[in-house]
DNA sequence: GTACGATTCAATCGGTCAATCGATTTGCTT
DNA sequence: AAGCAAATCGATTGACCGATTGAATCGTAC
């Protein structure tokens, strides 16, 4: 890991990590080129050397990201040895604990969301969709789970317990995110997600 | 209601609404003041005449959906004779058609809460959070809602269901804001908040 | 009907933006 | 060490943006 003067890998990971920290805090729009480049520590033109354009810096900056958020919920929903119940208790804290552990993740999919359908995001957000009913189809033919509503509710409920909670959890409750001493007011909304919304979708 | 040639009035409502449509769609930062003059078939300066700065006009937009929405709010968890947890479903209710009827307000919202804390909008919305909560934990102290968490986040939980549901329902369920056939995805979903969540926050 | 403030528009300003270009430096191959 | 492609930078470009200005037009109070 010797320090080079030019090494092409090291100043597109800059560029990246950088526009990232802009972009979630900003937004596209209010984000300069030469403001990334300063942020980084290289030239303007760097960008354009090794991304082309900002929009599709701005989507390089987003794969990245939901690529290991699709890796990780992905393989939570494959882990076996769990049925029912216990299997979605644990998936709610993996996806609980991912967006804890990626708060800027948060605001770049809020950003993105609003900006509409990225490319090659849908058809990753539809397998984990897929995935997620069947597990959850599972449960419910092995009355696990109460199946007069659909199963891509429960899902769904679940999904917008934990995203929106992040998303919007220092508006509800000021300084939420500060407080580390445990339990935190994260672990207490986890703790109640489990209690009630899992006692909701029980037969 | 003569269409006067000089309409001080209907010019700052036409900017307005052209402001606030492609802010929602666009975002702040994606939108010139010339965009929004043109949509409102008024000239450029007219918007630094009746709002002097770019950044003000997008307050006005937000305060102005946002002052309706706390009325409406306001009015519903003021409003009497009903108790406990059918008080409660009819919160949800409003809640839920208020989002309904102003899809652009979600995405509004959205925005406003990416880019952090607005003027004038904290107080507001400390307002709902504070009666919201107080009609929750009486709710729980009269044995309708179960007392082994903590009010705000029965309050949070549900606020979640609903806003959650606006701000991706297009991502999860494609289509699902254009079925217009009852009962509609719109209508699926509130029933199953109110069959599942409803049964998850009773003792 | 006229005087005056309010409203509107066209023209334009300085500044910033994304993108391009040319020149220079570096690392690698032979 | 010579040659070459890759990488980097500084300067520049044309377009656009938000904001300002000044003149023209309208409504209205008197």
């Amino acid at each position: 890991m010797t320090k080079r003067r030019y090494d092409p890998e090291a100043s597109r990971e800059a560029i990246l990590d950088a526009a990232e920290k802009l972009f979630a805090a900003r937004g596209f729009g209010e984000v300069s080129t030469s403001a990334i480049a300063e942020a980084a520590g290289v030239s303007q033109s760097q960008i354009h050397y090794h991304f082309d354009t900002k929009r599709k810096l701005w989507g390089q900056v987003f794969q990245r990201r939901f690529a290991e958020y699709f890796a990780t919920q992905k393989q939570t929903l494959e882990a076996a040895g769990l049925e029912g119940k216990e299997r979605l208790a644990l998936s709610i804290r993996a996806y609980f604990e991912f967006f804890r552990a990626n708060p800027q993740f948060v605001k770049l999919l809020g950003r993105a969301q609003l900006a509409g359908v990225q490319k090659g995001e849908e058809p990753l957000s539809a397998e984990l969709m897929r995935q997620g009913t069947e597990v959850i189809a599972l449960a419910q033919q092995a009355g696990d789970l109460r199946s007069d509503v659909a199963p891509q509710f429960i899902l769904i409920g679940f999904l917008s317990l934990v995203a929106h909670w992040f998303q919007c959890r220092d508006r509800y409750v000021p300084e939420a995110g500060l407080k580390a001493s445990p339990p935190s007011y994260d672990d207490q909304y986890l703790d109640f997600i489990l209690k009630t919304y899992l006692k909701g979708v029980t037969p």
